[in-house]
DNA sequence: AATGAATGAGCGTTCATTCAT
DNA sequence: CATGAATGAACGCTCATTCAT
């Protein structure tokens, strides 16, 4: 779905350096242009708004977060295991790329494009939908406990993961997101293995 | 600290409503005014800018929030009603002035302002604090379980209270914050409550 | 001509701080009135318009300046003890007042405001009108010499001393006026001496 | 340094245009953008702010000053007659831009630029040295009389010549500056004449 | 005599987008 | 494929002034 061209590839790319190295409110065509070497008018070429290059990052994060997700779920790894491998690579590329996760977390600025609010809900429930499916088969053969619904923990564990990105943004990314995640994904071993 | 006159409650009331009925973005200063049935100059003899009034909606929330935290902490109550007592009380806030929910959760949008992002990270450590209070009384007379550090306790349960919150957001409001809230509630408190 | 109540004096000479304090150019109502301890509108009270205003600090120093030209050109000192007599009162005013000059000195400020301008220029013919006085007198009685044409002497003398003035205000009044003004009025002394 | 586009030159072009027909202070981005044929913003294309546009017209005059100080200068034209031509040529540019003039006499209402300030010192400075230069040779070389040292000698001359462009612009224009000027010249011409 | 609220016109500036070349 | 010029709508903000109380 929706592929992009080598061009336009290279305009997300330096979109996404744009927004990592001053944060996403200076995401302008003009600033976007300059950085890429050409006039305003050249992005036209590849792009038809703006809102088209910002989808195109949530795009490319999607297509991964997808893959990781499936690589995963298809897997035979135990259900823990799977969810420990989904966030750890997550908190990676973050790592890799903040700006990325400036996008991916900037709900409150697309509330106003349909298009790119979907998109971020879209993301949202394909996170649920990958945890589900480990929670589920984890839940059916014994490795996760049951004694919490699955719906809730899922909430419990996408609500801790994006909580500390959050402040990992808003600390200004003065900690170690890899190494802080990894602690969180022992406790919520701790929780959902059986007793 | 920082009280307000009563025309710029007024004023912080309809940038509320604002905000409530179009979204964050649409606030701007012609659009207040015209809401106000004054013009734009008109709302500078109240507020120094445009930041001082978002300012004043977080300040409004900072309030409530202090005030409900602070009462529950001196309260005599078990550690898990507390926590309960806290977060339902925000739940039903947010309901009733979901665009203020609009405005503690612009942290991307306020990324650009030092103040704007300073107050909402103040709220965000308020509220740890609160919790941190509830939950290490409740560990020390045995309330509260003692198997998952106080800490990642924090994160567990304020991150799944704001991935509420957010879905709703993004939801445009199509479940009953409070009833899903209560849900996580108690799925929280099984949490909590030692074995 | 033109008298002007207590309370007018009073705002007149805060003016006058303020323009010293900051520029002319933050010399606004509301600045004028924070400084009063008033609201704008009480200003009004006292003065029909913001160019009122600036048309009294012209015509206080006018007046001033008038006293002391008068008291010079009626003395019998000498013409060039009357000249040098003449200019450092005026250094030594603006060195009390340096925002006085400010004001006298900003013809490219008033240029839109016929009322202001005539009195700037007004003021620089009052001192053309007392340099003449002197020197005529002077060149009569053999103390000035006649190679140079009265008129073209006065240029000459209030040209010189005026860029001394523009100097100080442009080199944020960092050296001493009355003391350059001195060395000035000493060399102006042996070109107007006869041989 | 900082050389100006085609269409640079004709945004400067027409605001002294502008300020010629009405004044400084009417030069405003929107007045400036219509007598283009433009939009505001359209202006933004060419220069990055209204200061650089003043910045602009100094410059363009600072550039042509330059020019004629350096001719002058290592003309091997008698001293004397070096400082006529120097004063001459400015008297001449003024009367055919006048709002040069306007302009370059603004130090009042750049006081609080520090950029358009500095310009403006710069120029004065300038002719400071190119005056230094003639006279300095010329009292080596018995051209120039050495009774008054050269340092009030720069005053004298620049004073005077300042004095009857102000005086030019306080008049409106009411005679004819380069007659006027030369009429000056003359008059100094025997002050700097030795005995 | 002063306050407090408001006006209205204006200002410099930004930005996504368009389009002839 | 890109440039260079321009648009048009919006934005936050300032300021002299007015006026009912």
């Amino acid at each position: 779905m929706s592929e992009y061209s080598e061009r336009q590839l290279q305009i997300i790319s330096k979109a996404i350096e744009l927004i990592a190295e001053k944060s996403i409110q200076e995401l302008t065509i003009k600033n976007l242009a300059q950085k890429l070497g050409v006039t305003d008018g050249a992005i036209y070429r590849h792009f038809a708004s703006k809102t088209d290059i910002l989808l195109g990052i949530l795009r490319v994060f999607q297509k991964r977060a997808k893959d990781n997700m499936e690589k995963t779920c298809t897997s035979d790894l135990p259900a823990i295991a799977k969810i420990e491998y989904l966030f750890s690579n997550t908190f990676r590329y973050f790592t890799e790329f903040p700006s990325v996760a400036s996008v991916v977390f900037s709900e409150s600025i697309f509330q106003n494009d349909s298009m790119l609010s979907q998109e971020v809900h879209q993301l949202l429930n394909m996170q649920e939908k990958a945890l589900s499916c480990a929670i589920q088969k984890g839940q059916e053969n014994g490795e996760v406990c049951k004694l919490i619904p699955e719906k809730e923990l899922i909430r419990i564990i996408i609500g801790s993961m994006r909580y500390i990105v959050t402040k990992w943004r808003l600390s200004n990314y003065s900690f170690d997101l890899i190494e802080e995640g990894n602690l969180m994904l022992a406790t919520l071993n701790k929780l959902l293995t059986p007793a």
